[in-house]
Formats: structure tokens, C-alpha cells, sequence
DNA sequence: TAGTACATGTAACAGGTTACATGATTGA
DNA sequence: TCAATCATGTAACCTGTTACATGTACTA
């Protein structure tokens, strides 16, 4: 249910086409959630089932309609409902552990390269996310409290991908001591 | 395809039962995978119609089979064959990030009890971390080659541990700054 | 002229969750 | 006697991924 959610948190500020809501789950929000354009299209749909959302479709010329999805009155109240509610811790799943946790049998080097790849990575969403910081969040200590929020959740991206190229760093050194 | 894979890494070491299998993705390895019986169960099936692992059924009294499962050669090449293929960052999907996202709807209130209630989780999965650090990596700094890989993940959850609990901390005090 | 952005969608499949089902043994 | 542990499984459902499909307009 929490990709509903994640949409409806969207909309809470601005309507928006699920075109425009790809674009934002593949941007910003991408720090925290992800989706695919069609779990999106096929989300709206059942919101709009629910009532949760409207759409308006906006004629265009050489193009499909585009359909501008708007939250409602229900689908506010179904929000801070959800949010009263606590949620899990979520899970984790990597992949790149499940290999270093086999290490011995694929070997270190395979290992190492790996890591040093995704330290790469890592190392360029941490930039992306700084870029983001500079330019939305520019007076970090003195935001808002509607500007805390979303700011917390971009620190949260920030304090991760330092977290893992840290990870990395140490992963690197254990690895390479002694030879 | 990865819950095959961190199945197979788990079957590199010992054969293994489903329940077992269950068990242990519950705990140690649940740092980096999560898995219910049923996948697993259904995981098995496939692994075994591919010939990657072998089953053995030992008979026992008053219960179900024991079905023992190892892997086989064709299964260790596939595990290093895919070690050795480059693999994504795993998509981040944190449900308390969109609550926080929103938060300015859902009320600053609602959103500091539901960050204190995720602190003190992690702060038990951490203590749960270094419990197994203590018992089975006791002399961290001269760890064997083998050794060290699994030591790598545990490093990895109680480094992502600690960085949430920081964060959340972080969050807290700017939610409260000004009360 | 080739690729990207715009804008939506269907279909098939893979992966993950929840509920239900069985039934003995052991410990509180 | 109640819950937990052992040990497996089916079925239905929900979520997520990949491929395919359409067709214009703009930019390199």
C-alpha cells in the first residue's frame, strides 16, 4: 500500500500527471522511494477507483490527453490516517553483500572491483544529492518548517551514501591489508 | 534472481533445509537479505529443477521429511559466474521518509513518535549486531581471509544501524528546535 | 536522421506477502 | 493446557519488472 501513499504524499502539494510523477519518483523523491511508470499509471488508476484522487484531462494537440490527477478531501484524510499508523523498519536487500558474504568462494578481486564500482556509484549520487542541497536548501539552519521536512529526508539520502562510501573505504582496507 | 543466489551463497558453506534456510535469513543474514519459508520453499523447487542443488530426504518420526538441500557444481559455477557479473545499488524504499516527506500534513507530533519509535528499533537491531560482533569476531583486527567476508556484511548493518540512530537524532532535535 | 522528450497505455511474468493447512513434540 | 518449535506445503493476491505499442515535436 505504500506506493499509494507515496503518490498521495506527492499530491498533497500540487496535482500532477503520472508522466510529471515518474519524472519526481525517478528525481528528488528517488532518495527515498522508486517506481516504474507503469506501477504509477496502475496505481492511479485504483486511486481514482477509490476517490482518493480526481483527474481532469487536458486536450492536446499531436499527443495523448494529458490527465491531471488531483488528491481529494478522502484521500487527505486516508493520508494522515496512514501516517498516524506506525510502520516498519523497512527491509534491507543487497545484492552486492550476498557476493562479499561469498567472498571466498568468488574471490577478492572480483570483491574488490565490485565494491570499488559501486563506491563510484555511490560517490555520484552523494554529489547529486549535495547539488540538490545547494540549490533547494540553501539556508540549511534557518528552513521553514514545511522546508524541514523534505529537507530531512534529502539529509537522510546524504548521511546514507557518505555511510556507504565509508563502508567502502574500510571494506577496501581489510581487504588489501597484509599484501 | 537474487534470492536464488543468496541461497546459493548460504549452501556454499553446508547443506541446508528450507526451515533452516528460513532461520537463517531471519537472522545473521538478515542483515542484507530477508526472505519468508514460502519463497524459500518455492526458491528450492526451481534451484532443484535446474540442477543447481540436490535434495536428500531424510525420513523422521512424528513430522514431515527433512529435505537436506546441497548445491552442486553446476550450481557453485552459476553463483561465481553471477558473483562476477556487475550488480546494481539496491533501490532504498523507506515508508517513514514518506511520512516525514509529508510531514507538514501529518502533523510534527505524529512524525517525532513515529521517528522515536524507529529509533529504538534500530538501537535494539544494533545491540543484536554487536551481540554476534562479540560472539563470533571477537579478535576483529586479525581475522582470516574467510572470516573477514562475513565480517564485511555485519560491518555493513551495524555501520546502518548507527547512521540511523544519528539521523534520527539529527531529526528530533531540528523538529524541536524553536519549542 | 537519429535520439530524446512528451504522454499514455497493455500484457506477461517474476518476486513477495498473507492466509490457510497439517500434525507431533517440548517446555512453561 | 497453551504456546512455541519443528517441518513442510498450497493458494490467492499484491507488487514490481520487462517488453511491446503508439505517435508527435524538437534538437544535435
Amino acid at each position: 500500500m505504500a506506493l499509494a501513499h507515496a503518490i498521495l504524499a506527492l499530491l498533497l502539494d500540487c496535482p500532477f500527471t503520472g508522466y510529471d510523477l515518474t519524472k519526481t519518483f525517478a528525481g528528488s523523491v528517488g532518495s527515498f522511494w522508486k517506481a516504474t511508470h507503469q506501477q504509477i499509471y496502475r496505481e492511479l488508476a485504483k486511486l481514482e477507483e477509490q476517490a482518493w484522487v480526481t483527474v481532469e484531462a487536458i486536450p492536446q494537440v499531436g499527443r495523448p490527453d494529458k490527465k491531471l490527477y488531483s488528491i481529494t478531501d478522502l484521500g487527505q484524510q486516508e493520508f494522515v490516517a496512514w501516517a498516524n499508523q506506525p510502520c516498519d523498519v523497512s527491509a534491507v536487500k543487497e545484492e552486492i553483500l550476498v557476493k562479499v558474504f561469498a567472498g571466498a568462494i568468488a574471490g577478492t578481486d572480483t570483491i574488490c572491483q565490485e565494491i570499488q564500482r559501486h563506491r563510484q556509484i555511490h560517490t555520484e549520487t552523494l554529489a547529486n544529492y549535495h547539488q540538490i542541497e545547494q540549490q533547494f536548501f540553501a539556508d540549511r539552519d534557518r528552513l521553514s518548517n514545511e522546508q524541514t521536512f523534505p529537507y530531512l529526508t534529502l539529509r537522510r539520502g546524504i548521511r546514507y551514501e557518505i555511510d556507504w562510501i565509508e563502508w567502502c573505504d574500510e571494506a577496501l582496507e581489510r581487504l588489501t591489508n597484509g599484501e
